[in-house]
DNA sequence: CAACTGTACTAACAGAAATAATACACATAG
DNA sequence: CTATGTGTATTATTTCTGTTAGTACAGTTG
């Protein structure tokens, strides 16, 4: 279910983190499902248990996940409230590239005639991202 | 003018290379005109010459910036091209942020309208990107 | 007890970034 | 020609982060 890309400039365990967060976002993993144990995830995705460790324990500290001594890894947040979350920063950073993009000479109905061909694109299905 | 920040996780010469392509995206520095030299520019920044040296010589494999032996480095490209070889870009990282978006359960319209509001905050001088 | 869990710890390794110190070639002002 | 400022190249060293490896210990469960 998770995959580790080995061009992507992030490191192992925040790849592990998001692709559990997105797994927890999307309801495939509900509040208090279990997660794969550190030693079996670490088989499972050819990477050293360490590495999952850390990835869980950064998921703790983020209330994503809780873990319970001697049972395993469990799921806190709620779907809902994590894409609520998640789509919050998404257009906090998108704010910040619309104004670069404004200052790169785009006009505000240049970029909303982009963002009805996108979102249209987007209904149909296709993920074409060419100009 | 250019400023380092050592809390981004981009390395120092990459940087650079931003800094030294946002200088002459907005005309600062026209085509032709003289950049620092690298060990001048490494005092300024307090940083090794090496560092600055890499960055140029990347700047000039991307064909931001020419070099002469003896002479210094100086600009190749037009601020026009420039922009619109940035704005480019960060339209097809936005086109990606907003099909997450929409995964994330905003519609169309939600975007379009939130578009406006940005886009019409801009107008005003402000930067708000508070919610 | 056995076989799972999480957790902690130390050591070693790997890669990238950055520094340090030279050295050499070219341009130009004096 | 010399001195000084350019770019360029090279090698070694350092530093930091991420990752691996191995071991150990504590709690849960059948």
């Amino acid at each position: 279910m998770i995959v580790i890309d080995y061009k992507d400039r992030r490191p192992i365990y925040e790849q592990i983190m998001a692709g559990i967060e997105d797994l927890a976002a999307r309801g495939v993993l509900s509040p208090d499902s279990q997660l794969p144990s550190v030693r079996q995830l670490a088989m499972e995705l050819s990477i050293n248990p360490n590495t999952i460790q850390r990835a869980y324990s950064e998921l703790e500290k983020a209330g994503v996940i809780y873990s319970v001594k001697g049972k395993g890894n469990f799921v806190t947040a709620e779907p809902g409230r994590l894409r609520e979350q998640k789509l919050r920063r998404l257009l906090e950073e998108m704010a910040r590239q619309v104004c670069q993009a404004m200052e790169l000479g785009a006009t505000g109905e240049q970029l909303e005639q982009w963002l009805r061909q996108v979102t249209g694109k987007e209904k149909e299905g296709k993920h074409d991202t060419s100009h």
